[in-house]
RNA sequence: GCGGAGUUGGUCUAGCCUGGUUAGGAUGUCAGCCCCCCAAGCUGAAGGUCGCGGGUUCAAAUCCCGCACUCCGCACCA
């Protein structure tokens, strides 16, 4: 395999750790895998990746953004299905103490596995003595699950239960009313998320490519399912997406399919016009982080794979170095699984409506009930009497009438005198429904580690990190030419005045001008700027390039202009 | 969790088998000299209780035991 004594991925970790991009959190203690924590680069370049990111995912389609817990109480993750399907049944030999997927290994033994099955029923499976142990062949089991949420207490009552979240997504179902309410009943509505979530992974390992605690900018996109179509797919129907669909998976094919957007909904390769938007935007996003486009794909996940609340999901993966195709994001056709649930366990209606058209004109039977005899003739019952019947459809109540003559409810006989039905005419102006979702979900520290990964780059003896400007942690270097007071004072002032520009420029005039510009370059510095002695005589000072090494003489004055034109990035 | 390998200044590492004076080097960092446009050179300095705990011994980075963590495989990754 890796025949190097040290792969591009090592010399990276190191050179994160090294120059405090980000390390393996709590080293004092040894370390915990699972946990890493950004220094100063690392900070800047995650937040320069979520502010491009705001700017294709957010603020050009006018999405609002919202801030939600990181713990919720066991019911909202009872409701949204976590609970259930967040933990695995792992069972253990006595003997050998190799664990298994409990339903995975009763499969071997041709047992029928219904989805959840419970720890007793798996107990009593595989009691029945005929399971043994693929290692050791012994058939005493432990039985027991694993739970990947990170389970904690509310309050002082430690029966109040609640887990840190496993996605930012379920804050924006529990909070969806309110946010529809302030966004003005806006439908199609986009919610953000940027935030922390945690999974209790067995064993993570792959440094800050699978982490206990992570962060995730997610989409909740809420549409309405007999309207679709997604207003802002004609920017991107062209797109070309590299994309292996379900039945290719399935077959175990590997090589991407180069299809346009256009044609992969037309194919049904992609079900949603939401999900080809948003998978086409991704690949741009991704691509300006300097991710080339033979290094991206979009992987189907098949059904056995999928999350419980998924209807369709690509997998959008990255090559990477040492890992190989990595996730980097998630697009999920949710449909309206999320809000449906939640509405079913609050008992809080969930449904949005829109304006028809046209109204609609509805002929249906109403019942005019006469209340007054109904009182009379079963005074005690009546309120409970009056809520059943309430609550029935007029058309049941017809046909049981015309049938028998009388209505039962519970153990009472109306006549039926006591209801008169007539024909009315309704006009319907709203409909009402559940939204729809679409979630677009992308791993802040895999697109951290990518972008670095595809920035990394070594010319002889020396590391470049060729991150594109508008992501580069520090935008500017400047450095005197020679540790003269003349030059260092100008230099001082001119980085001074940078900072004041809003341009994030460090300053160095520690050891020779060649090593100052390796040690920017290790960083990803884009641009150098050196005083030298003819800056003291015209005001110019020289701006060396990065990646070219090229050198170009600016006046002073206007270098802030200058630079600040090459480090922003053009409008998605 | 299992099997294998490993853990020595900021980073990379020598030393461990064959226990013995201030744990060596490279690189980086800092200060000074130099004044030089791509990690040049010279001088000096700071920085290590050798992963943690225990044992053997007059003496442990070195031998033994336990633990933690990391890496590579296996399993897991909704």
């Amino acid at each position: 395999m890796e025949s190097r004594k040290e792969s591009k991925a090592d010399k990276l970790f190191e050179l994160a750790r090294r120059r405090g991009f980000f390390w393996q959190a709590l080293e004092i203690y040894g370390g915990v895998s699972g946990f890493v924590s950004f220094g100063e680069l690392g900070v800047k370049l995650k937040d320069k990746i979520i502010r491009l990111w705001r700017d294709y995912f957010i603020y050009k389609h006018g999405f609002t953004e919202v801030d939600t817990p990181l713990i919720s109480p066991y019911i909202v993750f009872e409701a949204s299905g976590h609970v259930n399907n967040f933990k695995d049944p792992i069972i253990e030999c006595l003997k050998c103490h190799k664990k298994f997927r409990a339903d995975h290994l009763l499969m071997e033994f041709n047992r029928k596995i219904s989805e959840g099955i419970s720890i007793e029923n798996i107990e009593k499976e595989v009691n029945k003595g005929d399971v043994s142990c693929p290692e050791c062949g012994n058939k005493k089991w432990n039985v027991g699950y694993f739970l990947t949420m990170f389970r904690t207490t509310i309050g002082p009552y430690s029966e109040n239960e609640g887990f840190m979240r496993p996605e930012t997504a379920q804050g924006m179902f529990t909070e969806f009313k309110r946010i529809y309410e302030v966004s003005r009943g806006k439908i199609p509505l986009g919610i953000a998320q940027i935030g922390k979530a945690f999974r209790n992974e067995i064993s993570p390992r792959q440094g800050v490519i699978r982490l206990r605690e992570f962060s995730m900018m997610e989409i909740e996109l809420f549409f309405d399912p007999l309207n679709p179509r997604c207003p802002f797919l004609s920017q991107v129907e062209d797109e070309e997406l590299r994309i292996i669909p379900e039945d290719l998976v399935e077959k175990g094919v590997e090589s991407p399919l180069k299809i346009t957007v256009k044609e992969a909904l037309i194919k049904g390769i992609i079900k949603q016009e939401w999900l080809a938007y948003f998978m086409a935007l991704s690949k741009k996003f991704l691509t300006k982080l300097g991710l080339s486009e033979d290094k991206q794909r979009f992987h189907a996940k098949i059904p056995s794979e999928r999350a419980h609340y998924s209807a369709q999901t690509y997998d959008h993966e990255v090559l990477l170095d040492k890992f190989g195709w990595v996730e980097v994001a998630g697009h999920a056709y949710r449909t309206d699984y999320d809000l449906s649930s939640h509405m079913k366990r609050s008992s809080i209606d969930m449904s949005v409506s829109v304006p028809l058209e046209k109204p609609i004109k509805v002929k249906h039977l109403k019942m005019n009930i006469n209340m007054k005899k109904i009182k009379e003739t079963f005074p005690d019952k009546f309120n409970d009497l009056i809520k059943v019947l309430n609550k029935k459809n007029p058309e049941d109540v017809k046909k049981e009438i015309d049938a028998s003559g009388v209505i039962m409810i519970e153990d009472l006989k109306l006549p039926k005198e006591v209801i008169e039905f007539v024909d009315v005419d309704e006009e319907i102006k709203v409909r009402r429904f559940i939204p729809h979702v679409v979630e677009p979900s992308f791993g802040i520290e895999r697109l951290v580690y990518a972008t670095l990964d595809h920035a990394y780059f070594e010319k002889g003896d020396r590391t470049i990190l060729k991150i594109p400007p508008y992501l580069a942690p520090i935008q500017a270097a400047v450095f005197p030419l020679v540790s003269r007071e003349k030059l260092q004072e100008k230099s001082i002032t001119v980085w001074e005045d940078l900072k004041k520009k809003g341009i994030d420029a460090i300053y160095d005039d520690s050891g020779s001008i060649g090593r100052r510009y390796a040690r920017a370059d290790e960083i990803g510095v884009p641009f150098a700027i050196t005083i030298d002695y003819q800056t003291l005589e015209d005001d110019t000072v020289t701006v060396r390039n990065r990646d070219t090494w090229e050198q170009k003489r600016i006046i002073i004055k206007d270098l802030p202009d200058y630079l600040l034109s090459l480090l922003c990035f053009s409008d998605p």
